[in-house]
RNA sequence: GGACCGGUAGUUCAGUUUGGUUAGAACGCCGCCCUGUCACGGCGGAGGUCGCGAGUUCGAGUCUCGUCCGGUCCGCCA
């Protein structure tokens, strides 16, 4: 009973051959005197067709319902005129059957698998077995694979060596949650699952692995979003010897080839940004460049205006006042700004002010808006000019503090341009470079843009006088308003990562006990490096034009971090507890 | 921690605004019919804890409160 051809091949080429096939029924067709069946495997579908001459053969098909898994022989026939299918590759031939067999019957699925019927979430990862057999998720997974394959043969021709780092491992200082494995034979002490292999790899930099490379499995224990699920795999790369020139271009070439080899995809030209440039004209650090809508810094006109909205930020140094400027504005309505206004709301933005240009050359007079009343005529006509509009422009404002105006304007960006199909390409990618080395928290303690490894490009007196101007050799590759990765130039030196550390606040003892190794290696002989990380899934879901990350994950979490297929997370059996030394405080057991 | 959307048949949904007879549709499922279909077709049938728990009411799928589950977002994610 072993199968002489899978579905796809079976075409005119086999005619009045007999072959045995074996697959799901992905739908029969019951006539009463003849039985068609599309038989699936995973390559594609061909019709079988039963006829009543081999009885017994056909009164099991008429048993037989979708989904069962079936072994088939028959004679490859061209089909009868006017009956060939032209949506299969298959289309032109049938196997006129001789021989079936029921390998496993199945149940009625609970939903179906065609492109036709939709399915909640819910119900898909319950079933996910069943979900994983639908094309779309097929295709993702497999996809998924060529792209990993793509970039392993890419790193291996350019002399990487991949190397596993442990997944337990001890909790990093700072960044997110982690998740923990007691230990049994350390009572009351626990593992960290890796957030990232960062101090790893940096270790077998100083090991004298010059390029490596891993897929490597990272936890946070974090909410999650469409894009973030609790588990996930980054490539990881680094390099000894390089500087982040040369990591970027590797990269460049890597992420190119790739797109080019697995969806023949020539993404162009990586346009090179700043990080400075990017907050000023997209309010963020991971601009979709293919929206052609900027933010214009207005700040400067508004300093003499008597309207509290605009002339508090204008003359707040922690503030701006950006103005969007949408062509064709006009086709938005009273409601849709209303939707607007609201939206930028959920970014603590307190309005969304907008001004209507419907005549530019009538001046003022051409203009409707709620604020223009409040603002002199000398502001206005130098906002139109500055902002060059035209008929049928519609200019939007965000005015407040910085970082709100910025969030809520980044997201307004993307919104509208989606909303009035204003994308001028289908794929924009850019590195972003020139990171800060820290930013202030809310707490105004310094923290890290990147991570506290990284190397600021300055010395470590000039760090320590201005932390907050020192910028790095970070860099973050960005594609379509994703950040698909992110890496820089490591510190090597030990001295540096001192320093790092302490404008952190992380003491010589606390920074021992958490990565002495790490610090140790720099003094061994720890050569130059640096590298960076790609978000695989995500990757993968800017490639298959998913939605969620779950759509190419296989067996992904729910929102709150649960498996519906296997009920994960679960409770431990008593003697498993007693073994770790865990005991539950406040917690009622349920019954 | 917060905001919003959803939860009704196996599945996807309607019904909830304005409480009132036996809760509907489509697909799927079951039975019968059908020899050229391909999301086959025809006839018939079964199938419901309206997520769960309280409350309001003569009466709750529908209103109120709580709670659980799924999703999107804010916070969080170096």
């Amino acid at each position: 009973m072993k199968r002489t051809h899978k579905c796809n091949q079976v075409t005119s080429d086999l005619i009045g051959q007999e072959i045995t096939i074996s697959g799901w029924i992905h739908r029969r067709r019951d006539h009463g005197g003849v039985i068609f069946f599309d038989v699936r495997d995973e390559d594609g579908l061909v019709q079988v067709v039963y006829n009543p001459e081999s009885k017994d053969i056909f009164s099991l098909a008429e048993t037989c319902r979708n989904e069962f898994v079936i072994f088939s022989k028959g004679v490859v026939s061209e089909r009868p005129v006017g009956t060939a299918n032209d949506n299969l590759v298959t289309g032109e031939v049938e196997i006129i059957a001789s021989d079936l067999d029921i390998l496993n019957p199945s149940l009625p699925i609970p939903f179906q698998l065609d492109e036709y019927s939709p399915v909640g979430e819910e119900t898909r990862l319950k079933f996910r077995f069943l979900d994983l057999r639908r094309t779309e998720m097929q295709d993702n997974l497999r996809l998924r694979s060529k792209v990993s394959t793509s970039l392993r043969t890419y790193l291996d021709n350019e002399d990487f060596i991949e190397i596993e780092t442990p997944l337990l491992t001890k909790a990093t200082p700072e960044g997110a949650r982690d998740y923990l494995v007691p230990s049994r034979t350390f009572p009351g002490q626990f593992f960290a699952l890796p957030q990232s292999p960062q101090l790893f790899k940096q270790t077998l930099m100083a090991s004298g692995f010059e390029k490596y490379f891993q897929f490597a499995k990272c936890f946070r224990d974090e909410d999650l979003r469409a894009d973030r699920q609790p588990e996930f795999t980054q490539l990881d790369i680094e390099m000894s010897f390089v500087d982040s020139k040369e990591v970027m271009s590797l990269i460049t070439k890597m992420i190119k080839q790739v797109f080019k080899e697995t969806m023949s995809v020539d993404l162009g030209e990586f346009v090179e940004i700043t990080y400075h440039e990017a907050i000023e004209k997209y309010g963020v650090d991971k601009p979709d460049l293919r929206n052609p809508l900027e933010l214009i810094e207005v700040k400067e006109l508004f300093k003499e205006c008597d309207f509290k909205v605009f002339n508090e930020p204008a003359n707040d140094k922690d503030s701006r006042i950006a103005a969007i400027k949408v062509p064709n504005g006009k086709l938005l309505t009273r409601k849709q700004i209303d939707d607007y206004t609201e939206f930028v709301g959920n970014y603590g933005a307190k309005g969304l002010a907008y001004i209507r240009v419907e005549d530019p050359s009538k001046g003022k007079e051409g203009l409707q808006s709620p604020i223009i009343k409040f603002i002199e005529d000398s502001i206005i006509e130098s906002l139109l000019s500055t902002l060059e509009v035209q008929e049928g422009d519609i200019i939007f404002f965000g005015a407040g503090k910085r970082s709100i105006v910025n969030d809520s304007l980044s997201a307004f960006r993307d919104l509208v341009a989606k909303d009035l199909d204003l994308l001028t390409c289908e794929w924009a990618p850019c590195w972003v470079v020139d990171f800060p080395m820290f930013e202030k928290n809310r707490s105004g303690d310094l923290t890290p843009l990147h991570h506290p490894f990284t190397a600021p490009n300055c010395t470590t007196d000039e760090l320590k006088e201005d932390p907050l101007g020192a910028l790095t050799e970070a860099y973050d590759i960005v594609l379509n308003g994703t950040e698909l990765g992110g890496g820089s130039v490591r510190i090597h030196d030990r001295l540096m990562q001192e320093t790092v550390l302490k404008l952190l606040n992380i003491n010589e003892k606390e920074a021992e006990e958490k990565f002495g190794f790490l610090i140790a290696a720099l003094q061994h002989g720890c050569p130059p490096h640096a590298g960076l990380a790609i978000g695989f899934d995500r990757m993968i879901m800017l490639m298959t034009g998913s939605d969620s990350i779950r759509d190419v994950i296989a067996f992904p979490k729910t929102q709150t971090a649960s498996c519906l297929l296997t009920e994960a997370p679960g409770q431990a059996a008593q003697e498993q507890l007693e073994e770790l030394h865990i005991r539950f405080h406040g917690l009622e057991k349920e019954d």
